[in-house]
DNA sequence: ATAAATTTTTAGATTTGTCTAAAAATAAAA
DNA sequence: TTTTATTTTTAGACAAATCTAAAAATTTAT
């Protein structure tokens, strides 16, 4: 595979991601608003990217990775995040500051530095988000990230990101003082409305069902 | 400082390294040689550089750096030194191997990865090539890189670099089993032709003038 | 099924950084 | 000081990635 250039990266990476909420094809559209460019745009490249076998694509059909474009893309978002494990772990960086630093650093080409950077990291299979890691054959292990409304009574977790970063809502964890990396436990569940008594550094809190499903929680 | 592209800092950087043997100016033909590109391009771009203040150009008069350009471009040899260290030394690069991936790493924007990048190393002076890491105000360190020829009979320095490359003499530095970090220590001086007795790992071996001034090597 | 709305593609222009070929300025040599 | 050689710049072209505006295909609604 020859070196590609950043915005066939890019493009890679996007429907990568999307790829996931409509896996039978992502249109042209999807791929332009995500990238925040114009659709003719994307149609170039996906021409670009189809003579290149990476993506499969006909006209007016939305397009789909192949095989090739498949762990292309694999291996870029395995960079993104071993180097966002890399930023908080060892220059400690805060959850929400790493994305735009690991956008850059994903694209930096050596297979032996991000080996190695691997290596230096414990092979870890999750990013600080709690997103799975791909392994350098791009296999990827079963994602341990979960909704908060999905855990049971009794279950301890920590808070590994949003669903909805709406401001709205990221200022409403910053009262009730959860954050990444803060520990929640479930005390109880009311059957009527599903809200949560849990626990936190802060004490014991209330969160209704719409709070508890936007919050995304690692067990351990 | 709006952010520049690469080209633009890739430009800047040879420039700089250029003015440390042409204070006096730097022509243009010599940023072609160096940059493998055709010298009307490196007109064009010194324009470009010109028109932002970066360069101080008119033309058939050769180039050289402003004060803004010159901080610009010791920001980046800044960042392409500190990944070389942290490449060297946490993920066990050779000092062979780390130029093409720093030259990538050096373009990546962000002043406050460059600031914990620089204190989770230890805030080193220089890199492992001997070169000094200018700080965060631009402020370069005495370099402490020497040839050999240079050490005094008694004196003991570890092995940082070579001036000249050629594989002829890499390969007799093999034969001699001087490589990078090898310590070195002078015994004696020949008056008669300069040449020197010095002790390796190897145990002692005579080296001439000429092969003396040909490799850099760090007292301590 | 036909019209209206939406999506996608084409056609043509723009920007950045590069190139070749030719012209202009400077430096070296006779 | 002319002539010659070298260096540097201009002029014009090209590839990559983008954009706008308009046309074509598809989907939705009447």
């Amino acid at each position: 595979m020859k070196p590609m250039t950043f915005s066939e990266e890019n493009y890679l990476k996007t429907i990568y991601h999307l790829m996931s909420l409509h896996p039978e094809g992502v249109s042209t559209n999807s791929i332009a608003d995500k990238m925040e460019t114009k659709a003719s745009s994307v149609t170039d490249m996906l021409k670009k990217l189809s003579e290149k076998n990476l993506v499969s694509y006909k006209r007016y059909q939305g397009v789909l990775l192949t095989d090739s474009g498949l762990h292309e893309a694999k291996m870029i978002v395995r960079k993104h995040r071993l180097w966002e494990v890399f930023l908080v772990e060892h220059l400690d960086f805060k959850w929400d500051e790493v994305h735009d630093i690991a956008e850059q650093l994903e694209h930096i080409q050596s297979e032996k530095l991000i080996d190695r950077l691997a290596d230096f990291l414990g092979n870890p299979t999750q990013d600080p988000h709690g997103d799975p890691i791909p392994d350098a054959d791009g296999k990827i292990a079963k994602t341990e990230k979960q909704l908060l409304s999905e855990l049971k009574v009794g279950e301890k977790a920590i808070c590994v990101g949003v669903k909805d970063s709406s401001s709205e809502f990221l200022k409403y964890l910053d009262k009730q003082q959860i954050s990444l990396g803060t520990t929640i436990e479930v005390l109880e569940k009311e059957d009527f409305d599903q809200s949560l008594h849990i626990r936190t550094k802060q004490g014991e809190v209330v969160v209704s069902q719409k709070i508890a499903g936007n919050l995304f929680v690692r067990k351990g």
